[in-house]
RNA sequence: GGCCCGGUAGUUCAGCUGGUUAGAACGCUAGCCUGUCACGCUAGAGGUCGACGGUUCGAGCCCGUUCCGGGUCGCCA
């Protein structure tokens, strides 16, 4: 294999043009494809960025065009050469009017056949490319991913470096706060039989901060939640993470819509619009049957109940008579993509997420046909098609339950025909979702959680009723929704001790287990600390969203797979006795095997 | 943990109602070719049909178990 002495890259592939004409220049990078000809060949040189065409022919020495010949797809060469004009020129790619006429080359590394094709049109499947991510990553579509999450990460620390924030580093090894989600643990060597944790979020440790004083932090943090994953969740990933000092809400939503127009007129060159709209998390829920809700198209959540509060169909009058309701979404001019056959497929996903059922009406004939017919009169058929505004040509969805289960399913329900409609345009629809409540009811324990960590403050006004109308209790927290997207979620937090210490007792947590846990920083608020909130921008989903992607993996360098592995290195793996003894380790297994 | 989808040549896939020697395209190898750019032409190599077990005269196809990958519900304060 060749030297690299004496080589020295004068371009890039892509920076060489008709003005380059002449120039002797040398370029790096690896053979994309070869087009052999017999006393003519050209070869397709790749960098990171873009191709250059390199050619050998007569006048090409002997011993370089021989040994041009040997050259195969992804060897990694330099090529010395004068650029000439092409004869015939390619319109498709950017150097297309320019080729460069080989005087010296050099073979860095010769490589075997490459699994796949290394073109962004490949269609190897996911696995095998993620097993051979080196070679993935060299595909044109995935530099440019990386590029992007580069450029946006920047923005980032332009943006609030420019806004008087700071860049801090929090500790990766923390202690363990089993709150929410699980906690990836690290044994300690020194002490035995104790572990550290992964940050979930750098939470305490920035809001301590901000009572040292530092006003304004940011930082980019890896987080790390040990749960399932999903195409837009990975056990690792990456919030652009924040607070600020002497803020309330407002300030904090200020300070962030200004980071997403620079972002993305910095980065896309698209005008955000600003302030960003808002919604209650209770007319999210109403209206979208979601927190995070998509709000590029309409087909909203209509309440049918007292339409239908009298009729005959028992589904309907059973749901309302146990504390429910009825609501449902039109679905405009989907009569034809929604055949009965389609409506059932629907129905049998509705159940799939907690519906018992879905109720419709397909209005396709002069009369509409519909699944609960014979329980409505006239009348009630035409106020229920009225109040849902259908018209011919429409299919009305209905489902029947207690509220929280309608929503949820209305919601889902109103995503999927939309998709399958596709009906959503393709534009940037963000979204602050405000006024969360402070509390879950949860059925099975019968008690109420804290939907948000423990740290996050009430509304003023909501103060109150803490102790009496948990139900009441609104969070000074809010989410920034992108396409139905949850991109970041924020609050401002509790740094009143008393409050806090309501706050802890209010969640069963006694003083003790109280001060365990959280000690530290509510210790640390005792010595002074400013009115704080802030907020962690997920990154990965934002990269994803600004590049039009469909899943994390695409804008991470090596990302894991469904069950939390990586396919490259088969990472997490056994380690040896040693390793476990010095950690005072044993495995005992769940199961036995078979 | 539940449900759904997928696994056949290096890759992407086809493979009928279970029936002869499992095919195609791309890729790869070799030969020919002086303006290609998805070069072309000719020839060739390449298969544990994810694995194990079962049904059958006979299994890529049917059944069971299992492994791998994807989606999703639960989960993700």
């Amino acid at each position: 294999m060749d030297s690299i002495k004496g080589i020295k890259r004068t371009n890039y592939c892509n920076d060489l043009s008709m003005k380059d004409i002449d120039k002797t220049v040398t370029v790096c990078g690896w053979i994309q494809r070869r087009r052999d000809l017999g006393q003519l060949m050209f070869f397709d040189l790749r960098d990171r960025t873009g191709i250059v065409q390199l050619a050998f022919d007569d006048s090409t020495d002997r011993e370089v065009f021989e040994k041009a010949s040997t050259m195969r797809s992804e060897y990694v060469i330099a090529a010395v050469g004068k650029v000439r004009e092409r004869s015939s020129k390619n319109s498709e790619i950017a150097t297309g009017d320019i080729e460069i006429e080989v005087a010296e080359l050099r073979i860095f590394s010769k490589a075997l056949t490459p699994p796949f094709e290394i073109t962004d049109n490949t269609n190897a499947r996911e696995e095998l490319r993620l097993r051979y991510r080196y070679l993935d990553l060299r595909r044109p579509v995935l530099q440019n991913s990386l590029l992007m999450r580069h450029k946006i990460v920047k923005a980032a620390r332009d943006y609030y470096d420019s806004q008087g924030f700071i860049e801090i580093e929090t500790p990766v090894l923390i202690k363990s706060t089993p709150e929410g989600a699980r906690d990836y643990l690290v044994p300690s060597r020194i002490h035995e039989g104790k572990f550290y944790a992964l940050p979930q979020s750098p939470q305490m440790y920035k809001q301590l901060l901000m009572v040292s004083g530092f006003d304004r932090y940011m930082q980019i943090a890896r987080c790390f939640r040990d749960e399932d994953l999903r195409a837009d969740r990975q056990p690792e990933f990456t919030q652009i993470d924040l607070e600020m000092s002497f803020v309330d809400m407002e300030d904090i939503l200020e300070i962030n819509e200004g980071f997403i127009k620079y972002l993305f007129k910095t980065v896309l060159d698209v005008d955000i619009q600003t302030p960003l709209p808002r919604l209650r998390y209770t007319d999210a829920m109403e209206r979208y049957g979601s927190d995070k809700p998509d709000t590029r198209f309409g087909m909203e959540i209509t309440d049918i109940t007292d339409l239908v509060a009298g009729c005959g169909f028992g589904v309907f009058t059973s749901a309302i008579e146990n504390g429910g309701t009825v609501r449902g979404i039109c679905a405009k001019n989907a009569a034809s993509v929604y055949s009965r056959k389609e409506i059932d497929k629907l129905v049998e996903y509705a159940k799939g997420i907690g519906a018992k059922g879905l109720a419709w009406i397909r209005w396709v004939d002069e009369k509409p046909s519909c699944s609960f017919a014979k329980f409505m009169t006239e009348e009630q058929m035409t106020a229920i098609l009225e109040k849902m505004g259908a018209e011919r040509g429409d299919v009305v969805l209905f489902a029947a339950d207690r509220k929280k289960t309608v929503l949820s399913v209305m919601g889902a329900i109103r995503l999927e025909v939309a998709k399958r409609l596709d009906i959503i345009p393709d534009q940037f629809n963000f979204l602050w979702i405000t006024e969360f409540p402070f509390f879950e009811y949860d059925e099975e324990s019968g008690q109420w959680l804290a939907m948000h960590h423990p740290f996050t403050a009430p509304l003023d006004e909501c103060v109150q009723y803490l102790d009496t109308d948990k139900d009441k209790v609104f969070a000074k927290a809010y989410d920034l929704v992108l396409n139905g997207v949850e991109l970041s979620s924020g609050s401002i937090r509790i740094t009143d001790p008393e409050l806090q210490g309501k706050m802890f007792s209010s969640l069963g947590l006694s003083d003790r287990e109280a001060h365990e846990k959280f000690g530290f920083l509510t210790d640390a608020f005792k010595y002074g600390a400013p009115p704080h909130g802030g907020m962690g921008i997920g990154l990965d989903r934002l990269t994803m969203l600004m590049l039009k992607q469909e899943s994390i993996r695409d804008c991470i360098a090596f990302p894991k797979v469904q069950n939390a592995s990586e396919l490259m290195t088969e990472c997490p793996s056994a380690v040896d006795e040693q390793q476990l003894n010095d950690l005072s380790i044993a495995i005992v297994r769940k199961q036995q095997d078979k």
